[in-house]
DNA sequence: TCAAATCATCGTAATAATACGATATAATAT
DNA sequence: ATATTATATCGTATTATTACGATGATTTGA
């Protein structure tokens, strides 16, 4: 309902977490990690799920800013998107370190 | 569909995403970090949403395995899981510094 | 010019997520 | 016993996600 009542950061970093939360989506990443950059195709050829799957796949992570696709044609190349990915790892390792674990608890 | 595609770490660290990929989750995660521990009732205060609506977000952190109820009746009481949450940290960690920036690329 | 290659987008169906109000549950207080 | 408190669960409506096949668009190669 209302979106205005979280912060900035709560909020992309929501959308960085969201875009992460599909095991389809984290296999691409680990495959554009391998190879530098690739293609729709070879991500087809490794992912057992239809071509236009992962099409969609992919501009779920480009929406989120994870990724850059350039076009090569009749190849687009996609990439890590290294400022966004900087940020969003940034932005987890603070959640993760308000350090819940030293606040005395339970 | 075939969800034995994919290998437990990716599927555990997409699910650990998914759980932190929602605003009102990662301000839940604050208001227990922020107090250590706290009851529904006290996010009901903060969060403005219905009280079924944060139960329900309750719910999906605990299915997770990323926080934790303990009776305390009348109340609950939720706190950090923290060997699951170290987990989740670790994963993400590990999938951030996979190190996409210092392959050359594009 | 026509076919092939490479992707994106469309249409669609099935399922999941999100939010709310209403109701249920279970202990405590009166 | 009854009311109160605190929270979960149910029912439900709306919207989002996920997946597929089919189609469209664009460049390259014959």
């Amino acid at each position: 309902m209302s979106n205005v009542i979280y912060s900035d950061i709560t909020k992309i970093t929501a959308r960085y977490a969201k875009a992460l939360g599909h095991p389809a989506r984290l296999s691409i990443l680990k495959h554009l990690s391998n190879q530098s950059c690739c293609y729709t195709g070879d991500l087809v050829d490794v992912i057992p799920m239809a071509q236009s799957t992962i099409s969609q796949h992919l501009k779920e992570l480009k929406d989120a800013g994870l990724i850059i696709g350039e076009i090569e044609l009749p190849k687009i190349k996609y990439c890590i998107h290294q400022e966004n990915w900087n940020r969003a790892k940034r932005l987890l390792e603070n959640l993760f370190n308000q350090d819940f674990t030293s606040i005395s608890c339970c």
